[in-house]
DNA sequence: CTAAACTTTCAAAAATTATTGAAACTTTAT
DNA sequence: ATAAAGTTTCAATAATTTTTGAAAGTTTAG
């Protein structure tokens, strides 16, 4: 395979996960065509190379800076603004799990512990099973929690040096 | 906070949850209904208490019967079909994750491994950041198979444990 | 066999989400 | 100050996804 049919493959495969998983398949694909390209680019280039329109590439790239994937790059002399990705692979999965630890555990997790002070009749078979998945749910969701807090902090190596032995063991 | 407003919420917290990870919202909100009944439920039970049509409930039910998340069960005596699901939250996420890694992370890692075989000129940069991006990108959905590999096959308490204790050290 | 009870299917409609594109806005150079 | 270059916004439109509901299909009891 030559690499511009590698690359075309690889920006659809990327949106294709990325929609799968709750992201935005523009903004998915934007990402993987910044990835793979060894220059920053500008929004006119982004545009031609996706087809899309300048809205929505606008749009699109600033969401991307919120995700703290990408950087807006100024060079000397332009006034164009450049964009370019992280390529560190171990950065771009941090990057992710803290923001939607940030937009989506955390705020169940606080519904979680508003459902676990819900009151109802002890003999109530209805009330216990409630109590219990939801007490069940919130030990997971902290575990979880605290294992991407932990792995926010960690080096690439020993994150995985470490799961993959203990693995093993 | 009373059992039938815990109900609700709990409920529309976990379709919320749902559809940001790409699972249907009706989906999700079926999955925590039967979550948190004591008994199974009839299709026209649960087409009531979420007010959804007979069609999207049949639907949705077979969905989740092929995520493994519920099953259905015969009461003696009676035509009609129950649904229940697994209560334990261990093997829902497994369960989850095991679905996930064959539908998505499986098709992925073959492009990924497609990709490594795209040829071109090694003096070029634009390759080379290609090639790189790939393989590195390639290497991490390889160590995020082999974990959700070993989760499936352990016991819930090991995982954690062995996953908490390594954090601390 | 046949009627009642129940389940499944799927084309059409509704709801949601993403995209466009032109106008408004901002910045910079002269 | 102003014109050119570039960026942002957002109402309208398009695309996608979800839901409905009625018809078709299936199973069981008598």
């Amino acid at each position: 395979m030559e690499l511009a049919e590698g690359k075309l493959k690889f920006i659809e495969a990327w949106g294709k996960l990325g929609s799968e998983w709750g992201i935005n398949r523009t903004m998915a694909q934007v990402h993987a065509l910044l990835l793979i390209s060894a220059e920053a680019l500008t929004t006119e280039e982004i545009m031609e190379q996706l087809s899309i329109s300048r809205g929505n590439a606008n749009m699109t790239l600033r969401d991307l800076i919120g995700w703290g994937l990408i950087e807006k790059q100024h060079k000397a002399g332009e006034r164009k603004e450049y964009f370019f990705a992280d390529k560190d692979v171990w950065n771009i999965a941090r990057q992710v799990a803290k923001e939607r630890k940030k937009r989506e555990l955390e705020p169940v997790l606080k519904i979680l512990g508003e459902l676990s002070y819900v009151t109802g009749d002890e003999k109530d078979i209805e009330f216990k099973t409630f109590q219990k998945s939801v007490a069940d749910i919130n030990k997971l969701a902290k575990n979880a929690d605290k294992t991407i807090e932990t792995m926010l902090k960690a080096e690439e190596s020993w994150f995985w040096g470490s799961i993959l032995k203990v693995f093993k063991a």
